[in-house]
DNA sequence: AAACTATAGGACCAATTGGTCCTAAAAACA
DNA sequence: TGTTTTTAGGACCAATTGGTCCTATAGTTT
């Protein structure tokens, strides 16, 4: 229990990976592409992450928890649970601005990349989809309970609707689109879940 | 102008590579898997086809024409157009089943994979999503004229909310929701687009 | 000073990649 | 019989892949 200690950030290095593999998939990224994005040499790499594979697990499972952090966050700081939902679909225009935000989403990329292929990975991102989805249930049942939604549907039904909405505004974004495209597309979304008042 | 005749037939032999991109995406494809499915020697190959990437471009076009085809036929043998945006979304909830039906979107996949980095695919993957949009378009206009959507929004805004709900719902298919969720998602969405009266 | 661990860097690994080129046989036509 | 083209198959290519192992140095604690 001695020895010399880490010169670089776990969490920093963490995070250039997940910007790389976010911004290129996991196959497309390469070994020393990551290294030299971390700024590591490839000992302290496999010393500190077991390998390439362990590591974009983990860059999942991070992304995962800074996305809902910072929806949950808007959450919090909206004036009224619709106003959120609004702001969470109509802001995905804005991703249209730099190319950068044309990457679209690390979890869909990845359920595109692999998907059935692999059953650890498969397991990450359904809890991605579930963790961003759980958030949206909190907002669809506070507008519910202040009649902004009438919908008597389920939260989880409407909040799977949401998730939705957003995974297919994300790849129009990444297909293409337009921010003015994006931005009504989502106007339409809130419009017609505000609409529906089928039981 | 004799010579030997070709022994294989090239839209099978492309079809059976469009088959294989589908499940496993670009990259991922070999060549040598792309040989056994198509039962072909690197010679008739190379003779036949330029490249990889070419071969892949006419996949994607390939599979964009399938796709329009077979919803042009299911507008065309609905009782009306709305019953045929209905058929078109949940359908998707049978997908679910065989593992087939799990890979998604090829098209999506695709600018899941690329997206940016490759202007040629770039311009397949948009123009694939602009053919299904114009068949939505068409469904939609009808469904204005005869009363059954009531919205006053532009049919090309109302089809571009149908193609990004459809996305969503595939991508959702390749993440591993379940058959009954995918059909309640496409019942919501079908239920807000009618529901919608805003101007 | 001894023990321990992190560091940088390079050697090395077998395997695979997409692609070109070549040879020799086979099948069609003139 | 030529001519032409397809076919199968293999040799060959340079480059890259993720990963292991090793050496030597450097920084920290006991």
């Amino acid at each position: 229990m001695a020895g010399r200690p880490r010169e670089f950030d776990v969490v920093i290095a963490r995070d250039a990976a997940m910007q790389l593999f976010w911004s290129q998939g996991y196959e497309a990224t390469s070994l020393s592409e990551l290294l030299a994005a971390m700024n590591l040499s490839k000992s302290s790499f496999y010393q500190t992450f077991e390998s390439k594979q362990v590591l974009f697990e983990q860059c999942l499972v991070r992304y995962s928890s800074l996305l809902t952090g910072a929806m949950r966050e808007g959450l919090a700081g909206a004036p009224n649970p619709v106003a959120f939902i609004r702001v969470a679909l109509t802001d995905i225009a804005k991703e249209t601005r730099d190319p950068m935000g044309r990457r679209g989403c690390l979890m869909m990329n990845t359920a595109a990349e692999f998907a059935q292929s692999d059953p650890g990975i498969a397991r990450c991102v359904k809890a991605g989809m579930k963790a961003t989805q759980e958030v949206f249930v909190e907002a669809v049942m506070a507008a519910q309970a202040d009649g902004s939604i009438q919908s008597k549907e389920s939260p989880q039904a409407l909040a799977d609707y949401l998730v939705t909405t957003v995974i297919g505004l994300k790849t129009q974004v990444k297909a293409g689109a337009s921010s003015k495209q994006i931005k009504h597309i989502a106007e339409l979304s809130v419009a017609g879940l505000e609409a529906m008042d089928t039981v």
